[in-house]
DNA sequence: CAGTATCCAGCAGGATACTG
DNA sequence: CAGTATCCTGCTGGATACTG
């Protein structure tokens, strides 16, 4: 029964979630291709991996880790963490005092993703100026 | 030059171009981050990976792709192998005759991109279970 | 067959203001 | 300090209709 299925009705719109991370929406699953591009998908979005690298180095407290990364927005750090958090890849460790303190760290699952993210990362590194005179000789061509 | 910048000027539209490919805007270039995240972007959009297992085992044409794929609007098949043309990872041979036939391929390139995507996807593979039971727990949590 | 053109809904993500 | 709440824009991607 893992990661529950929430079906909407039409004009359902299932605010009652406390919060702004966006809705465990799931088609019924399509086996191993739809988990494997819901990984793309997440790491491919504008901030997981910027996440995960600084906090490949140490944990990290919220503050520190939105200075680190610099330029990414409050609600966009909050909600790129919780999702990593639910899905097992980012620990939140909340000491409570005043002001409170909140200590971000890579869970060994997390740790994990680097090195297969990190092999991407060397191709895309390798092959750049590849793609970058693929796509001069493309804009070439078609501005003529 | 490669990759021509673009910069647009607010009210500047630059629907010059002859189709729908999205436009090659770009920031002057941050270095070794951008370019990472931009090709996990890419791989992670809703159909790249999709095409180029399909282009793996060799050839399609269009229609055969799209049948492959099913579930891909034309527009979207289209969009995307536009950008991977682009981009230097996918051929496009077009044997100019009545009614067209257009023939895709993966360049070596994109050939070379297989290895380092299967190494993510054979994680997400690994760690489902994994990822699936902690996205219950956290789920469970917060719903008390 | 292999596209283009158009329109449109929904979500990602930014800006800003407020709070325990 | 570490968030929430709210509002808003632009892009992604689907549906549909048309064409060389």
């Amino acid at each position: 029964m893992a990661t529950q299925t929430i079906i909407a009705q039409e004009g359902t719109f299932l605010s009652e979630g406390h919060t702004d991370v966006p809705a465990p929406l799931q088609v019924p699953d399509h086996g191993a291709c739809t988990a494997v591009n819901d990984v793309l998908a997440r790491v491919g979005d504008k901030w997981t991996i910027r996440v995960i690298m600084a906090l490949g180095t140490g944990p990290l407290r919220f503050n520190a880790l939105k200075r680190e990364i610099d330029a990414i927005s409050q609600r966009m750090l909050t909600r790129t963490l919780r999702v990593l958090e639910r899905d097992g890849l980012v620990r939140r460790l909340v000491e409570p005092s005043v002001p409170p303190r909140v200590e971000y760290s890579l869970t060994p699952l997390g740790r994990s993703l680097q090195e297969p993210v990190t092999v991407i990362g060397q191709w895309a590194m390798d092959k750049r100026g590849e793609v970058a005179r693929a796509r001069a000789d493309y804009d070439a061509r078609d501005e003529g």
